[in-house]
DNA sequence: AAATAATAAATTGTACACAATTTAATTTTA
DNA sequence: TAAAATTAAATTGTGTACAATTTATTATTT
């Protein structure tokens, strides 16, 4: 009688998308303990190699993660030597996080993951920049309201 | 010299697809929160209203979580009363999850959630009917390899 | 300049998420 | 049928995530 269909798992959006970001993270996890980081700190190192030097706001600001995440990850990165973190000279709120030789020597070992997950996640390369524009402008427009 | 742009967060597809889903995720809480569920906690009751009963087993299968999310999980569902736990009868290693009279009822209350979320996620008829597509597409080609 | 407000990290507490291991029950095999 | 293998949950341990609060510093206001 009642129509509770919305309801259904494959009547969502969200869930396959919560799955398939889930899965995908899982498949890296192989590759990535050969370089003896986690996923998240993975796509902090990437900011990193690019940037070199971020406080933790623009950090977050990039990753989408505060620092109730982000504190706790880069101590753990600073252990293993990649990051440094020391507070600004100029304004001691922030906090500066710098990569090291050693992080900056992890990017040649890395370089070799994005082909290899590439090999993991089957779909056509027209169907790939498809998805990739409808995730950004779905992430734009969340943006946009908050 | 060396072209490291494989290794921009801006190249990946994994990206935007962990923080889409993040984001999403993050937008229902204000509306789980007046059914005392998480969004995991959701999920798992979506499945239950529409099987009304199933084991940890086949429940994990659906959605993508082990026995190591759903055992806990479960037990908090079970201490808010929209759920029972028990052993089967036939084969004691199974573990029955069953919808009480009590989580039937939040079905009505949840019925709402859907088109709010979809008011926060503007989004083309289209471009959702093609994104939710390529995502179980992917899905299918990741599950048929484990 | 002292009080107030604003800002940036850190901290606290709760809830996943998953790999790896353990425990208990059931099947299968020798 | 007793031992070995398999299966299903539960447990253990590590690492996010994020809301809410706290702490420390800087900027603004009175």
């Amino acid at each position: 009688m009642d129509n509770y269909d919305c309801l259904k798992l494959e009547s969502q959006l969200c869930f396959p998308l919560y799955v398939c970001s889930k899965e995908i993270v899982r498949r890296y996890k192989p590759f990535l303990d050969e370089l003896d980081l986690t996923y998240t700190q993975y796509i902090t190192m990437m900011v990193l190699w690019d940037k070199k030097e971020l406080n933790v706001k623009e950090l977050g600001k990039r990753l989408y993660l505060d620092s109730g995440t982000l504190t706790p990850l880069l101590k753990k990165l600073e252990a293993k030597g990649y990051v440094t973190r020391e507070r600004s000279a100029e304004d001691e709120r922030n906090l500066i996080v710098r990569i090291t030789d050693e992080g900056e020597k992890l990017k040649e070992k890395a370089a070799a993951i994005p082909e290899k997950i590439g090999a993991c996640v089957c779909i056509g390369k027209d169907k790939a920049k498809m998805l990739y524009d409808t995730l950004y402008e779905i992430l734009n427009s969340i943006d946009k309201q908050w």
